[in-house]
DNA sequence: GCCAACGTTGGC
DNA sequence: GCCAACGTTGGC
């Protein structure tokens, strides 16, 4: 999962009440439906810091409630507003997600594009902007094993 | 700040 | 349903 580390940060995450946070904000129909349909309760995730000084993956953290209306887009007053999602029929959803720990190191998205073993990850493919994406059994243990190299 | 890539919107 | 215009993302 990408976020801005200036809006939200790794240690945005950890520092709040219970390490945990909802991910509101997305407005995008194939990030939405992998948090709707795939993100299960005590699934680890990537945290992936996006437009900063350096693109890449900075910890680890996890599903802790299941999707449900990203209630961001109800009110006016907010960032993520959206007029097209009602209440009665949520358009956006998020998930809840837990920290838990850092990485001992950034893994750059430069360092990433020059692993074979990840050439498939949409990541890493030209020109995609998806802020959700899924990461298999193979590529995840491949990135963590990157983490004590470098 | 630039701009390529991509998603969305809306006229037809 | 097509597609041009427009807005956004995000690396650089």
């Amino acid at each position: 999962m990408k976020s801005e580390p200036e809006e939200f940060s790794i240690d945005d995450l950890q520092a709040m009440p219970e390490q945990t946070e909802h991910w509101d904000g997305v407005r995008n129909y194939q990030a939405r439906n992998m948090m709707r349909d795939q993100m299960k309760i005590g699934d680890l995730v990537f945290f992936y810091h996006s437009n900063c000084q350096t693109p890449g993956i900075v910890g680890i953290m996890k599903v802790v409630r299941e999707s449900y209306p990203d209630f961001t887009a109800f009110d006016v007053n907010d960032k993520h507003y959206d007029a097209k999602s009602d209440p009665d029929q949520p358009r956006w959803f998020m998930v809840d997600i837990q920290f838990v720990r850092k990485l001992d190191r950034t893994i750059s998205l430069t360092e990433l594009k020059t692993c074979p073993e990840l050439e498939t990850m949409p990541l890493v493919c030209r020109g995609n902007r998806l802020s959700i994406m899924p990461v298999t059994q193979q590529q995840w243990d491949f990135i963590l094993s990157l983490e004590d190299k470098g």
